[in-house]
DNA sequence: ACTCTGGGTCTAGACGAG
DNA sequence: TGACCCAGAGT
DNA sequence: CTCGTCC
């Protein structure tokens, strides 16, 4: 009895901790630090267009897409309620209708993707990751609630926040997307970071992704908003590692400094201190710890855990894929057969709107020089300058080459971004300098 | 008056026919 | 999860 | 462009 009773509150006194860290955080990725960026430091902001990024490869964060999917991807049932898409058996499409039609849309632009899967989360983010499961549960009784009541617009709005992603979900994607003939990674422990490494190893161009938190793990190039529908509208936007760091006035170690006390996923902030605050504490005395000294005590308060070093090694060198053993196949053929066997068969998709979109991969893939332009060029060492006339040149038929102009003429950036893209030719290696 | 922070809110894809 | 708006504290 | 449909 006793035993249990200890047992059930040390479990307690756990959970209650971790929930109080996150009570507040509410914010994935690093806190504000977009909207900051974009006001205080503009120079590191290139919008661009799809056409920017013909022939490159991205890594593209996956987690984020399959949520998006499962929560937008919707028809109304009979009751006026929305619900996923289904297959005859019930199981929900709405993800694989979703990673189809964008993946086609895409490739369709010139852009090579590779799709990043999430793995298992560092221990400091379970706070993070309890304060969401509290929101789904929170969310789920609601649910309960409208349904009882017959409210059909409360029922929709809380059968959102209950949308969870699991582990089929994502490995039905990467079925999907090896059919494709899309390359896909799976990452040992968050997506962000491992799009961050393949950016920084030059095998891809940039990250691709919402989460900010990119750029603080050292991606050289961070895209966001690379969605067709929003494209059409809004540009998609690149943020430059080396122009923040150089527009802020930080270094590499700095900006990390910068981007814990922004709030990150893995503890909560000092209350009173914004992006803008943080930024002048960490220019004026150089850490986290320097800049917490200077502050008067009674008035701000240092969350109780506030494991910095922990944090910092999370950022700056976190769990991923060892590069040197890593192979990706870019040029991959589609399995039309088996695309067919999968959507249609087992999942209920139209067989001729899946074989259009297939063809519409295959055609553009056939646009890409897919050989000998790329023989032709791949062996030099493109120097810097070289690779910007490239780049400018060769923009559509080859494959990701650095930035632009002037990213090149800025070479400072403290940390990476200092190699660039080595010249195609993947298959593992990359001689990988930093580290 | 101005700045910053934090707490609240809402919203969330893509195709293609007409 | 992020973006936007407003209140309130601080300067 | 809007709106119904995708599964």
């Amino acid at each position: 009895m006793l035993g249990v009773d200890d047992d059930a509150l040390v479990y307690y006194f756990f959970f209650f901790t971790t929930f109080l860290s996150c009570l507040k955080s509410s914010d994935g990725g690093i806190h504000g630090l977009g909207p900051f960026l974009a006001k205080e430091a503009p120079g590191c902001l290139k919008e661009r267009s799809l056409q920017d990024f013909q022939g490159k490869k991205l890594a593209i964060d996956a987690s984020m897409a399959m949520y998006q999917f499962l929560i937008a991807v919707r028809s109304t049932g009979e009751n006026g309620v929305a619900q996923p898409l289904t297959s005859a058996s019930g199981e929900e499409t709405s993800h694989l209708q979703g990673f189809f039609w964008r993946t086609i849309a895409m490739v369709k632009a010139g852009i090579r993707p590779l799709y990043v899967f999430d793995g298992k989360p560092p221990s400091l983010k379970s706070g993070e990751i309890a304060s969401r499961n509290l929101r789904r549960d929170e969310g789920a009784k609601r649910l309960q609630e409208a349904t009882e009541e017959g409210n059909v617009e409360e029922m929709n709005k809380f059968a959102k926040r209950t949308t969870r992603v699991t582990k089929q979900h994502a490995e039905e994607c990467k079925r999907l997307l090896r059919l494709l003939g899309v390359p896909t990674v799976d990452a040992p422990s968050e997506a962000e970071a491992q799009c961050a490494a393949l950016a920084k190893n030059g095998l891809v161009y940039a990250s691709a992704t919402e989460d900010m938190d990119a750029l603080c793990c050292g991606s050289p190039i961070l895209v966001r908003r690379l969605t067709m529908s929003e494209a059409r509208k809004l540009p998609v936007l690149e943020y430059h590692l080396d122009q923040v760091l150089s527009s802020l006035g930080l270094n590499m170690t700095q900006f990390v400094d910068f981007c814990i006390l922004c709030g990150c996923d893995f503890s909560e902030t000092i209350k009173g201190i914004g992006p803008k605050s943080a930024l002048h504490g960490i220019r004026k005395h150089g850490n986290i710890e320097s800049f917490i000294e200077s502050l008067n005590t009674s008035k701000f308060v240092v969350p109780d855990p506030f494991p910095i070093d922990e944090i910092r090694q999370l950022l700056t060198t976190p769990e991923v894929v060892d590069m040197g053993n890593l192979s990706i196949d870019w040029n991959a053929e589609p399995d039309e057969e088996g695309l067919i066997e999968f959507l249609v068969k087992e999942k209920g998709f139209s067989e001729k709107r899946v074989r259009g979109g297939l063809e519409a991969i295959k055609k553009a893939k056939m646009v890409k020089p897919q050989g000998k332009l790329d023989m032709f060029f791949s062996p030099k060492k493109t120097t810097p300058q070289a690779s910007t006339l490239l780049n400018s040149t060769f923009a559509a038929t080859n494959e990701s080459l650095p930035a632009d102009r002037e990213d090149l003429k800025r070479g400072l950036s403290s940390t990476s971004a200092a190699d660039q893209k080595p010249a195609k030719r993947s298959r593992g290696r990359k001689a990988s300098a930093s580290k």
